[in-house]
DNA sequence: TTGTCTACAGGTTT
DNA sequence: AAAACCTGTAGACA
């Protein structure tokens, strides 16, 4: 069993507290404590090989609550054709609702499916805000994963594409039900028994923010596995840097 | 014990 | 080469 060797991180150990923001802070120095968002101290440092994240409370319950409601009401999912992925050759429905949001003309493509972003909402805005502030970049896109319950999930991936700014973080943002979150460094995947690198897991609470730093895509799969005992819904949305003007282009 | 849950391995085809 | 999917199975747990 991988269970006992598994790296768990609990939120907010008083030990792990990191009072900056490691990753890029370039924007940083322009604000000041007239800022209309507080970094969401105390983050939390999540490392392992070519990993680099940080975990923090970016909302206060009330808040996250009022956000969840808000999104409930305003966001569109996708439905239909939109709604399937390929895989393997097979098209599947995917299991948990999605939708995309972002400036002008963006699309985001994945396994086959090409989703067009929808015009920001002012909740979608207010979020965003929120983690531009706390965190220093900027996104001009968003996904939204919807998960009814624990049978809802997402299977291991990496967050690779082409169109994918490879500099800028992926902010992950997660509303209602916490959830399980874990990370397998991709030799653990093909190689499981030589491979000694350990799964790194973690609870992803109400109101939370995840960065996940490069490298840590170009190494790590991440999934959001089933869990039969959650019973209510969660929101994640993950916002992105995509690159204009990047097609994508087939590999030399 | 026994039903429920999870982790893991392995399959598919472009 | 690698995949944002699935199912089956064995073992953990209550």
């Amino acid at each position: 069993m991988s269970k006992e060797g598994a790296v768990c991180v609990e939120p907010n150990t008083p030990e792990n507290q990191h009072l900056e923001l490691l990753c890029t802070g370039e924007l940083r120095e322009a604000v000041d404590e007239e800022d209309e968002f507080p970094p969401p101290i105390p983050w939390q440092k999540i490392e392992a090989l070519g990993l680099d994240c940080d975990y923090g409370l970016l909302f206060s319950q009330e808040e996250a609550n009022r956000l969840f409601l808000q999104l409930e009401d305003e966001v569109e999912y996708f439905t239909g054709e939109q709604a399937k992925v390929q895989v393997f050759g097979k098209m599947h429905s995917v299991p948990r609702k999605q939708a995309t949001y972002g400036d002008k003309g963006l699309v985001y493509s994945f396994s086959g499916v090409h989703l067009a972003a929808r015009v920001w909402t002012p909740t979608l805005e207010y979020i965003r805000n929120a983690v531009t502030g706390a965190t220093g970049h900027t996104f001009n896109f968003v996904l939204i994963n919807r998960y009814k319950d624990g049978q809802d999930h997402i299977g291991e991936h990496r967050d690779d594409e082409r169109e994918l700014d490879p500099s800028c973080p992926i902010a992950s943002v997660s509303l209602g039900a916490a959830r399980d979150f874990v990370f397998r460094h991709k030799d653990a995947r093909k190689e499981p028994k030589k491979c000694q690198i350990e799964p790194v897991k973690l609870e992803l609470a109400h109101g939370s923010l995840l960065l996940m730093n490069p490298p840590t895509n170009t190494y790590w799969y991440h999934s959001l596995p089933v869990r039969r005992k959650v019973k209510t819904t969660r929101i994640n949305l993950t916002f992105r840097r995509i690159v204009r003007g990047c097609q994508k282009r087939k590999k030399d």
